[in-house]
DNA sequence: TTGAAAGCGATACCAC
DNA sequence: GTGGTATCGCTTTCAA
């Protein structure tokens, strides 16, 4: 078995009270029991039990970590960066995946709750801010990412999602575009996306936002493309498409491919969030990039602030998005057939 | 604060012996004491404490996951089909990237035994299998997957690397290639991989292995594309590259167009995974799938059967790759330069 | 400077 | 059927 603090005690001669006091350098111990004690764990190869650490009021340095999809690229990529700087600061992450289903959302947080997490990173949908707001009346430490919830006050690190959609949308109309359509999953983030997509618009002017026919059902390739088939089906279909993630950014490439058109020459495309495959695919995508290792770093570093009880108040970090040039973007070159109404 | 089971038992006026057998559901209460705790359980809304619990000898219903990086989208995947068989049975995962590196893998290990994990995922490089074995010594739960471990007895979920490199093999000799090169990191599923490519080609005679430069440094785009490079620029080039996992793969495709080349026509390429990246890319890859849902889902399994006492034997449960034929790979096409040797 | 003992929240043995 | 109590491994207060 695993040796206890018993075990050091009784080979060192000491009582477990102080080896308790070596180990966590508290208290006053003359350097000759010290040195001994320390001598004793190093033969035994002794490790502190974080459970019986925890069930004292210690900390389990533990930190449970709830995102909607961890084989989306983005949040694997967000998590790992999490974790990286959790590690540096001596963190675990006990990662849940949600769908975005507030029923899962609340299992987790219960079943987290009882496994003594310190805190909580919620990088999740929580449409109902309910159970969010219950956690932090309960004074547990909390930080959002990757979405911004303003209705009340909570740690959070997310990127400006209006500026990033006003962004997008400024790039497409610099190139010339008139007629622009835009996909999304309907989450927080994509609304304010859309509501600075939109603003964009109505600050150039003459500007037509494409028909917006509905939210996309998950951010997968496949609804991306569907959306978009139905967007180039029409009449007189958009010259550019805003989709408001990267997989359905490529959905939207591989649908104007389908209906034998060119991108960018035909179709532009711009996407959101510049994981890897967008230097992957051809051609590669323009996007509004995400500083997603910055942000877990971030959120990371606040969660074991407010954990530690370093802070007096709480912060909301929100960082920029930047524009990523590449190829799926271009002026645009046909004229639209003459399709103004007047 | 929280209430415990001592709230709980004073509320209804009994002792927390009882409570504690009305909540596990264990040895003889009456219906009526039963009805009475779990009444005031409910209005209190208790909830066990899993620290408590496990420290008194219990389970802490988490497990550690190592993988080598969580942001590959290859193992970001199976942590997915892991958690989601481990929240189907009761089990939260705690994820530690590894990068491969046999420090952090022990630091790791040592962290999650101070947390009492139940047992051990493995699916992380461990070329050092010290740590392992101490482990199962230990009697700690250990499974691993994606990963074979021949050398000793433990229970494992993998693929047949061996007959997966032979069919990818397999598959450019019957497009008529004579000259195959390989792209891999140095890894052990990847050496068996080699293995069985080498096999292939030797069964089938007369083709030519692309001099074997060196491994790749890491699983990423870059790499792939720089040893490629490499190839493609050489006098004799190979006309078939096998990457041993997708996004070598992609590296490849990116190196030759790099060459004014085309995939598949000069160039054919064939990738290991099967990735949903391996679908988004143009032209599509050619790639060896890895049942990763599936290996998710046994391993999961495995682990809970060991951790619960139920198993007698370690298994090793040997799945099977699939080869998936997409655009990247084409019948041979130009004859190479005269450059047989005779 | 050191240690005895209470307590953290739960389980389980053994009386009653 | 029910409950008193030792126990898990550790921290912390308070005496000595």
């Amino acid at each position: 078995m695993k040796p206890t603090i018993y075990d050091v005690a009784k080979k060192a001669g000491v009582s477990i009270a102080t080896v308790s006091k070596v180990i966590n350098n508290t208290g006053r111990i003359s350097e000759k029991t010290k040195n001994k004690v320390l001598k004793v764990i190093g033969s035994l190869n002794y490790q502190q039990n974080v459970i019986a650490t925890a069930l004292t009021g210690k900390h389990t340095y533990t930190i449970g970590l709830l995102i909607p999809d961890l084989s989306n690229l983005f949040f694997a990529e967000l998590a790992r960066s999490i974790e990286d700087r959790g590690n540096e600061l001596g963190y675990n992450l006990v990662i849940c995946s949600t769908d975005y289903n507030p029923e899962k959302e609340a299992k987790y947080i219960e079943l987290l709750k009882r496994k003594n997490v310190d805190g909580f990173i919620l990088a999740s949908g929580f449409e109902n801010t309910y159970e969010v707001e219950k956690l932090i009346e309960e004074k547990y430490p909390v930080a959002i990412v990757a979405r911004d919830v303003p209705a009340f006050n909570v740690n959070a690190v997310c990127i400006d999602d209006f500026q990033g959609g006003y962004d997008a949308a400024s790039c497409l109309i610099e190139l010339g575009h008139k007629k622009i359509a835009i996909i999304a999953r309907d989450v927080w983030s994509n609304r304010e996306r859309i509501r600075g997509f939109r603003k964009a618009l109505e600050d150039h002017g003459g500007i037509e936002e494409y028909e917006f026919a509905q939210f996309a059902l998950e951010s997968s390739v496949q609804a991306g493309k569907t959306i978009s088939l139905e967007y180039l089906s029409s009449s007189d279909p958009p010259t550019a498409i805003f989709a408001c993630n990267d997989l359905l950014a490529i959905g939207a490439i591989e649908a104007i491919r389908e209906k034998n058109l060119r991108v960018p020459d035909d179709v532009s495309v711009i996407g959101f969030d510049n994981t890897v495959i967008a230097t992957i695919i051809d051609p590669q995508l323009t996007t509004m990039a995400q500083p997603i290792q910055h942000m877990g770093r971030e959120v990371m570093d606040l969660i074991v602030a407010e954990i530690k009880g370093e802070k007096q108040y709480k912060s909301r970090i929100v960082l920029d998005t930047k524009r990523i040039v590449r190829e799926s973007t271009a002026q645009i070159k046909r004229k639209q057939n003459a399709n103004k109404k007047s």
